[in-house]
DNA sequence: ATTAGGG
DNA sequence: CCCTAAT
């Protein structure tokens, strides 16, 4: 018989369990949503390799060249008075291993730069979208400095409106974060990740006021997945009053492209801003493996295993990838918003949780796991591990997460083994927490407000009066198909609030007045359906009735 | 994924 | 709005 080493590269593959929580993007998009168009695909590994020569560029005097990357090709722009950096051959691959040490602590090392300028929206789309992946889930981060090394520098001076709006982030040392991850063979389940259950535990205990918000919240991930997040609080206020002063009635609107009134009317606001040359210089640090676990024959060879390993990052690597975005903690899923939208541009602090991170390009076409890079060699080592667990009995010495290990070689898809990569290591690195988060960063947290106008609240209740209160789903797609910042929940936290100023007097209410009219038309209807809660399953009232109700 | 309800 | 729990 022979037993199986596991091996295990990293050591403190959770600690940061509560950011184990994989993408949701895999996940069937609400009928509601609107599609992405698909992007260009493009060889990961190209990306990977380009991104990486980039990183590689930079040694630590040249501070200013901006490298930016375009899919395959690696862009520079030289500021004139820079000394000019010479590009790494694009054929040279990135380093994947980490000499001396064991695995790959980090595919790219070298503290290096990697400058962006204005652009950095259109390259980083370039990257999202890579091949893809059928059911497994890899992440890598590439973090971006790290709190506790990190040093934050501006060029410019803190105003917001100053002349320099410049941001040097940097980071002095390489220190060692590990990685982990898992290399399983592919199977149709997903790869036992951290634990969902745990991981949402942990995120309860964690009251998210006092503490780092982890990357991957729990339901937020669902719909901010596609309500994108808000806007950076110093320009709430500029956001508020365009929502303000437009009443949106998405049912009357139509369909129409999302926001495309916001857009135009803030690029005319904004137009003093973004005029600006103002450029956000930003370092990629490294790219990191996480934790990856292997199970290997005693008997096997030592260049099996490292074929393995190699196989392992080539795969994740290669499956297809995109890049993602983070900013304090959230991910950032418009690609429409702009640096200083986003937060980017603004003050420093906002900048040392910022993290950039590979994830599997799910969005695209699948791809057959043929056409991933795995070499020959790399195959036959994974079939050979396979058949080897099959001789071996069934079981799988690997405790816990390898609980797909069992199944090794059970599966004829199983050919090879799928390196699966815990988010938890990929995730940048939260927060600082010795800093108490400022009321800022905590509102930069929240989806921007969004006070419904008295269209809304009229579509609102017309829909409820129709469906009820126990179904907003339905109201959603009835009234609100089209208005993309509201979910159903936000549309059943309205009427709870709607049926509350209902009650109150009129001198309680606050904000932009809703119609007497309206709130009558609230408490009827929601006292009409309190009423026929049984009848609300499934069916809609005779009309004769709603309209007897309204 | 949705719904319901507290914060 | 956010977050959870329970469906």
């Amino acid at each position: 018989m022979v037993s199986h080493k596991v091996l295990k590269f990293g050591d403190d593959g959770y600690k940061l369990p509560a950011q184990a929580r994989a993408p949701r993007s895999v996940r069937k998009k609400r009928i509601y949503e609107k599609k992405i168009p698909g992007d260009d695909k493009m060889c990961a590994i190209d990306l990977l390799a380009t991104v990486a020569g980039s990183l590689l560029l930079e040694g630590e005097s040249s501070v200013n060249a901006c490298v930016v990357v375009v899919q395959n090709t690696v862009k520079k722009e030289f500021p004139a008075e820079d000394n000019p950096v010479k590009a790494l051959p694009y054929s040279e691959s990135p380093r994947l291993f980490d000499n001396g040490q064991c695995g790959f602590s980090s595919v790219i090392t070298n503290p290096n730069h990697l400058l962006v300028g204005d652009k950095v929206e259109k390259e980083v789309q370039g990257f999202s979208s890579l091949g893809v992946n059928g059911d497994v889930k890899p992440d890598i981060v590439a973090s971006i400095g790290s709190n506790s090394s990190t040093e934050v520098g501006a060029c410019g001076n803190g105003s917001p409106n100053g002349s320099r709006d410049d941001v040097n982030l940097f980071s002095r040392n390489d220190d060692d974060e590990n990685f982990s991850g898992y290399i399983r063979p592919r199977m149709n389940r997903p790869v036992p990740r951290i634990g969902d259950r745990r991981i949402r535990k942990i995120l309860a205990s964690r009251h998210w006021k006092g503490d780092a918000k982890p990357w991957y919240c729990s339901k937020r991930s669902y719909y901010l997945h596609h309500h994108q997040r808000s806007y950076p609080i110093k320009k709430r206020k500029y956001f508020d009053s365009i929502s303000d002063s437009n009443s949106d009635d998405y049912r009357l609107q139509g369909k129409t492209h999302k926001g495309s009134r916001t857009i135009s009317s803030m690029k005319s606001r904004n137009a003093s801003f973004v005029s600006r040359d103002h450029h956000v210089r930003l370092r990629i640090k490294s790219f990191r493996v996480p934790e990856l676990f292997i199970e290997i024959p005693e008997t096997a060879t030592v260049g099996s295993l490292k074929r393995m390993v190699m196989e392992a990052v080539t795969t994740i690597l290669g499956d297809g990838l995109r890049v993602g975005l983070m900013v304090q903690g959230k991910k950032v899923r418009d690609d429409s918003k702009t640096l200083l939208q986003t937060g980017i541009s603004e003050e420093n602090n906002h900048l040392d949780s910022l993290g950039f991170c590979l994830e599997p390009g799910l969005e695209t076409t699948p791809q057959p796991l043929s056409s991933s890079y795995l070499s020959e060699h790399a195959c036959e080592d994974l079939t050979l591990c396979r058949d080897n667990a099959l001789d071996s009995s069934h079981q799988p010495a690997a405790p816990s997460p390898a609980d797909s290990f069992g199944k090794l070689g059970t599966t004829d898809h199983s050919r090879a083994l799928i390196p699966v990569v815990s988010a938890a290591m990929l995730a940048p690195r939260p927060p600082n927490r010795k800093f108490k988060r400022t009321e800022q960063q905590l509102a930069a947290q929240r989806r921007i407000r969004r006070p419904f106008s008295v269209t809304e609240v009229e579509a609102l209740v017309q829909a409820v009066e129709h469906l009820g209160t126990g179904r907003w789903r339905d109201v959603k797609v009835r009234a609100f198909e089209d208005a993309d910042h509201r979910t159903y929940v936000d549309l059943k936290d309205k009427w709870k609030t709607l049926v509350h100023t209902a009650r109150i007097s009129p001198q309680q209410r606050r904000g932009e007045p809703v119609p007497q009219e309206l709130l009558d038309r609230v408490l009827k209807a929601h006292a009409y359906w309190s009423q026929h809660l049984m009848h609300q399953l499934q069916t809609e009232p005779p009309s004769s009735q709603v309209e007897a109700l309204i």
